[in-house]
DNA sequence: TTCTCGCCTGAATCATCATTCACTCATTGG
DNA sequence: CCAATGAGTGAATGATGATTCAGGCGAGAA
């Protein structure tokens, strides 16, 4: 048994890993998915183009697997969000709050995954977490609904007529650029009060379910 | 003198340089932007690849040109439902339907061109079709909030994010297919529902203002 | 220390497309 | 009919980026 994978071996072989990941991260943060190349990614993650492949069979699955980090982590936060709080149109409003800040935070990442195009392979595993975020709107607005809290509606079209909205009005190219906390928290606000009026919620300010939500931005997790 | 473009051949031109947008028009609007392919829009059009660097002298202006036609035909569609409408509410959602419909009608070559990614030389491009298809909308929202008919919002953010609405609820990949014309016309009565909701006005349908621009699903202009 | 693995390297290869250009050919005016 | 002109051709070229692979090299086992 002349080579053996020891501890230390295994422990910097995912070291590795998770570096080729943040980089592929940080990268399409940076500059959008077209600044993830396989080049660029080894480069800033301190190894050789060809090492790459020893990690990911072919850069659409390293693709896909930061879309499935970095999607995953945004429905927790949503979901934690809403879970949290008190009633159902709350938690409606939560959650549509939490994606908004939380996306607003990493603009051009949130973009990246949710929107930019990319190879049709990858293009099916970005879908999967439309979906998903679709489906957790989806699931709040119906719960919403049953309740008698909001007008009975097609929660099917509303909760990516939701998401579409969120990601024009504040990730968009057509979005303005937000500096400072301020604007930012605003344009959070603006959003949210506009989504929640889509669903028919008509005073959504004056029962303090924007104000409650009003989250810091956070900081992009690491 | 040996040769003049005579009026014959002046013809020829013009109606091969039409050939061309007419190919490239049709690919994006079957396979979206990845379809347009010199090779490809040469082979549809009959003529060699080479040839078309003799009417456009890049693909970017190409398919510059390409969004340029469609978008000016859907602004122009857009602006007439709304002039024709008897009062600024109506002419609201009518702008709003109309997009809607239209797009729905030409599902594929819509999200090319609204929404597909590109290069970065033609996403400017792009960006002056949506900055104009959200202007449009801003312009009815503020005519409205101007007379009153509207609460006073922030008509910037809520112009384009109205636009995402559209386009992820109707044209998105996760927006169901709408086969015949029943669906269709009934997605597009919910999205402007939605959207004039989103605006604060709370009973669009009593006030017969979805009814109202039930339009046909406009067939594709040619 | 020495012998093996198997990880790492990065230049070479492959694939995909846009773009060019030396050449052919049709049209025009004389 | 002929010469001139420029439209049309399509194979060759170029650029960009993913992917491969033959060989170097360092870490474990004896």
């Amino acid at each position: 048994m002349p080579y053996r994978r020891t501890e230390n071996v295994v422990r910097r072989l995912a070291a590795r890993e998770q570096a080729i990941l943040a980089a592929a991260t940080a990268l399409a943060a940076e500059g959008g998915m077209a600044a993830v190349q396989i080049a660029t990614v080894a480069e800033r993650a301190g190894i050789a183009a060809g090492t790459v492949y020893r990690y990911f069979p072919s850069k659409n699955d390293l693709v896909a697997e930061v879309m499935t980090t970095v999607g995953g982590r945004e429905l927790k936060a949503m979901a934690a969000a809403a879970d949290a709080a008190p009633g159902p149109l709350s938690a409606l409003a939560s959650c549509i709050a939490t994606f908004a800040a939380r996306a607003l935070a990493e603009r051009k990442l949130a973009w990246a995954v949710i929107a930019e195009p990319v190879d049709p392979q990858v293009d099916s595993m970005r879908l999967d977490f439309r979906q998903s975020l679709a489906a957790e709107v989806e699931m709040r607005i119906k719960a919403a609904i049953t309740r008698g809290l909001l007008p009975d509606q097609d929660a099917q079209v509303a909760a990516p007529a939701i998401v579409g909205a969120l990601m024009e009005g504040l990730l968009g190219p057509l979005a303005p650029t937000y500096e400072a906390n301020g604007p930012a928290r605003e344009a959070v606000q603006t959003a949210t009060l506009l989504s929640l009026r889509a669903l028919g919620i008509v005073d959504a300010r004056a029962r303090g379910l924007v104000a409650q939500v009003a989250l810091p931005l956070p900081a992009p997790s690491p």
